[in-house]
DNA sequence: TGTACATCAGTGAACGCGCGTTCACTGATGTAC
DNA sequence: TGTACATCAGTGAACGCGCGTTCACTGATGTAC
């Protein structure tokens, strides 16, 4: 813009560009929601011109791509560090859930964007490695589970239905405290307390 | 339009437009997702100038409200019905939730809506009255669990638990299908029989 | 039964807005010689 | 070390589009007398 020093403020460059594109869609969807993200918003707070997000990501599915990416990235880390350590199945199961959740709910963009299948480019195999990934570190935990003490359990599906139990209740929560809120009763649990007692009385119906 | 007789496809006055308008809005919904909604597209699907919407249901929330009260309408109908005459515990749990899918599957753009709570009009007492009952209903479920096998269980929230599992295999069996199908896995199984298996695991980890 | 009038339901033209996309461009960087 | 040139990153003006909202209106219905 003017002639001064490249800065971190004004630079033609960018010089990190398609990581910031990526971490203020994931900020502006986690404060406005998926409806009110646009390329030209993500543009406006970046600092940069509003064709400049199609020149990294060629259209909004490819950057939503990018962000959903990142959230099986977080969620895989996430799990995978939380369970580290641990031995006993349920404990270990427990704290997946508790990470899993907690993870999400710190990174609402993200999440919010991670199973939008239509808004994806689905095929995108980095996305799909990505989502491999993470719920390769639940069925590992779902199969010690099985190893331990129920050789029959159906490792696929109930690691699916984890899956899907954890997921509801990130989509819930929120709910249950607007709810709870406007009835005037207690608040629920916080989200890893709950994510944590559905976790052991999920493991308690595992046992034979 | 013309001056023919009025017949059901022309007339000034359309007679029972709110639910078409919210028939339609669903439809929508369900082809496009929520981004695809919008008051114009809906007016033009129903057939009427597009300030129709507008007069009937104030903006865009107010349709999708209208909306929402008639999934959690719709999900009391399905979930009390399947339950009528089953006693023992772990079936009615079953039915219910093979129910809540269905009937959520059934009727996606309903179910798109019905926690978007960013969408709608969280404080409207239809609203809350028909998100109430429709839980009354699992909540009952649950309760009948505990008077039966478990005194000592935590029925609210067992009860939002429960909700959320079922409302997560929801949100997750669509992309259950989607990446097995790119994987060249075999597909998950129907959504309902998922919803099975999970309340009678959950039922078995309820027993003290 | 008939007429006058109020109320209600839906119209359609007009407006301003934010969006995605295109495209010729310019500034910065890297490389060949 | 210096110069020329290719490549890449980002710009900004322009476009057409669908949207929500407003508003004076008109057609249909219901009610009072």
């Amino acid at each position: 813009m003017t002639h001064e020093q490249p800065s971190d403020q004004h630079r033609y460059h960018h010089g990190d560009l398609e990581n910031t594109l990526r971490s203020v869609a994931a900020d502006l969807i986690a404060e406005r929601g998926v409806a009110g993200f646009s390329l030209r918003e993500v543009a406006r707070r970046a600092g940069v011109s509003h064709a400049a997000p199609g020149h990294h990501f060629g259209d909004a599915s490819g950057l939503l791509t990018a962000v959903a990416i990142e959230a099986f990235t977080h969620l895989r880390e996430a799990t995978s560090a939380a369970i580290e350590g641990v031995d006993d199945p349920s404990d270990r199961l427990a704290m997946l859930a508790r990470a899993y959740v907690e993870v999400a709910t710190t990174n609402p963009g993200h999440c919010a964007v991670a199973f939008r299948h239509d808004l994806l480019n689905n095929d995108d195999p980095a996305l799909l490695a990505a989502g491999d990934q993470a719920f390769a570190v639940l069925s590992d935990v779902v199969q010690h589970v099985a190893d331990t003490v129920n050789p029959d359990l159906d490792v696929i599906n109930t690691s699916r239905l984890c899956w899907s139990s954890m997921q509801g209740l990130i989509e819930l929560h929120p709910s249950m405290t607007v709810v709870s809120k406007h009835r005037g009763e207690a608040a629920p649990p916080p989200i890893g307390d709950l994510a944590e007692i559905m976790a052991r009385q999920a493991y308690a119906g595992f046992e034979p």
